[in-house]
DNA sequence: TGTGATATTTGTATGGTGCAAGCAAGTTCT
DNA sequence: AGAACTTGCTTGCACCATACAAATATCACA
């Protein structure tokens, strides 16, 4: 059985407003880097599990690949990451954390998990736990939807014009 | 007994995660109006239940006030909102929907219930709802964090310089 | 080796935001 | 009543975040 049109409605709501609030907040929040905008947090927190390439972060964190470039670069050049090219393809490079990135990811994660302790200090573990698990089934949800909605909306041997509508392909090598 | 840090740790990631991937959906959307942004929706959702003045409209979707003024300009020049001045107070405004803005926020909501139910079709509608129990508490434990972040961060008698530094404030008339 | 695909960067435009200054209307105090 | 202050809103400005498109470098393959 499915969920109904209201309920889907109000979780809609309630997202955008839990969004408004954390974009607010996120905003006045102190710098603990200079020259790092939170905009590039999720980047390092990403790059925890692993290196990663440009593009592969792009994808992972929702965001253009040129967008993701320009944020490298700059947590580069204050040292929060490295930069290597791929040794298995010229065109790529593998971006890591480097020991002061690791470092201020662990700050980052304390001090966000503080924050988060204090604001749920009347919470029951166990709802908090419920909500941890309802978020991260969202996510799946979410990001299913969203590789649906591409499929979808551009099937193969379709093409997007700049109004947004979409055309038959006459560039695709299916000719 | 409170929630860990672990957890709490954990829940602010998921909510960022959740965030970037509604920020890059919102940023792709088809816009169901022209001139009207998706950063201006939740106005329009605030003015539903009652008629609101700019600075209260400004601190129930947490936007400066100055933002706020330019969203509701723009609104009001494609017909959506009203503005007509306070006749108990000539300085402010109290901002309506007209019955265009009445008729777009039904269509948003419709479409963004729909897209919703889609993406949460396997979803049990207890497990829905439970979601946003959970959720509706969470902005309620944010909002009251929020306020006690400004008022902690500034206590009554104190001014801030612009270096963020707090200072016993001399220009209070409490002397 | 040349042609097309791919990974990344850079140029450019746009939107969203907040702070601070400005303006207009109210309030208070004498 | 009038001066000084406060309040609500708007405007000027700077900045960040982002995406799209063009440029660049490399790869893959026929």
């Amino acid at each position: 059985m499915a969920i109904s049109l209201e309920t889907a409605s109000r979780l809609s709501t309630d997202l955008v407003h839990v969004m408004k609030l954390f974009q607010s907040m996120r905003q006045h929040a102190p710098k603990l880097h200079p020259g790092v905008e939170p905009a590039s947090y999720p980047i390092l927190f990403n790059l925890v599990e692993e290196p990663r390439r440009v593009s592969l972060l792009a994808e992972c964190v929702h965001s253009d690949v040129s967008t993701v470039s320009r944020q490298v670069t700059m947590l580069v050049s204050y040292g929060l990451l490295e930069k290597v090219a791929d040794p298995q393809d010229g065109r790529a490079f593998m971006v890591s954390l480097s020991a002061e990135g690791t470092e201020l990811v662990e700050r980052l994660k304390a001090g966000r998990g503080e924050w988060f302790r204090q604001m749920l200090h009347d919470w029951e573990p166990a709802d908090a736990e419920a909500f941890h698990d309802h978020l991260e089934r969202f996510a799946t949800s979410f990001e299913a939807s969203k590789d649906q909605f591409r499929s979808m909306t551009f099937p193969p041997g379709t093409t997007v014009t700049p109004s947004g509508t979409a055309l038959p392909d006459t560039t695709s090598k299916e000719q």
